[in-house]
DNA sequence: CGACAATACGGAGACTATCTCCGTTTAGCA
DNA sequence: TGCTAAACGGAGATAGTCTCCGTATTGTCG
């Protein structure tokens, strides 16, 4: 890759880092361009898609699940404190941009969306909670670690286009996390 | 309103509903008018809003809803199942339209929405079942109507974004409900 | 019945966003 | 330094939203 088109790629996901957080996915991205200070057709040529461009903002992100998973799967308590602070945590990793959670619960399960990969590695972190759990024969084990990413995942979709606060969400996610318990 | 208006009026709405169902609510109002055989001045001017539409192509359903919760009521077996019921008939209620669990789920809870009348019957008519179960001592009560609503509107949300399957939905429902028990 | 005022109609067009094409520019190598 | 492949970016095609306003229709009243 040339140099400046790099130095582009990178300003281009700086600003659309920005902008979605701000304005939300559906953002115009005739303005990130401009915002970035290229044309249109650069930011097209780097990301066809919207997806793709959402994908690029991902990809730092995916560490941060990493290391907030290994945190959770340490955190002191019964399974229940475990599994309510891995839901709250994970409320708030989907949270990051405004409309993630509905667009990442929503491609979760589909093998074509250019998001799958970061669907995964959130699937497989909710996985390792979950098998911690039931190492400890605490979790019900008739449900999928997908089912429990689209439960969660529902509630920070509606959290999110709702604006609700952290503190009206986890009435829920107990709920949720209750009828887990066995 | 003058006959050729309350004519073109219902005509649209009726192009709407079928559009909404197969399309989504974010189709294009311009080609609902053209389906209508109207100008799009004529839609904008009945409707000044997408919303607006939304909410008359909705009138007809909240009688639907009623029915339905007090079917609900009188269902047969113990209060889980009476609840499970309720809440497959919910999502049922509320995906009627492509992209309808998110609008409705989102609304519920918004002073200002133009559909807030609508989530209104469905809580009400969520809180009804909530009580006749609480009646029985059947269900916790330190979870509202709106909490309910939401949970049950999440799921939906993804179910509908996702493509998913009515029995693929159920497992996820009865995670909710095993958590609303006593 | 005929005329008129109020009401409704609907299309042209302004505005905004998406996305492409292609002539121009630039980086990096020989 | 000069060349070429790669990258740039803006003009413009396409599509959706929404408004304005001249035209047409309704229904009433004399």
């Amino acid at each position: 890759m040339r140099a400046d088109a790099k130095r582009n790629y990178d300003r281009i996901v700086e600003v659309a880092r920005m902008a979605f957080r701000e304005r939300g996915y559906d953002t115009s991205l005739d303005q990130i361009a401009k915002d970035a200070g290229v044309g249109p057709g650069t930011l097209y040529r780097h990301f066809p898609t919207r997806d793709d461009l959402i994908d690029a903002v991902m990809k730092a992100w995916v560490d941060h699940v990493e290391e907030t998973t290994d945190k959770a799967l340490t955190h002191e308590g019964g399974p229940r404190e475990v599994l309510l602070n891995w839901f709250e945590e994970y409320v708030r990793l989907i949270s990051v941009h405004k409309g993630g959670p509905a667009k990442i619960t929503g491609a979760m399960g589909d093998e074509a969306s250019p998001i799958r990969s970061k669907c995964q590695v959130l699937q497989s972190a909710g996985g390792r909670v979950l098998d911690r759990l039931r190492e400890e024969d605490a979790v019900r084990d008739d449900v999928t670690p997908l089912e429990v990413a689209r439960l969660v995942g529902g509630i920070a979709a509606v959290a999110d286009q709702s604006g609700l606060e952290p503190a009206a969400v986890r009435p829920m996610l107990e709920v949720v996390a209750d009828g887990l318990m066995k």
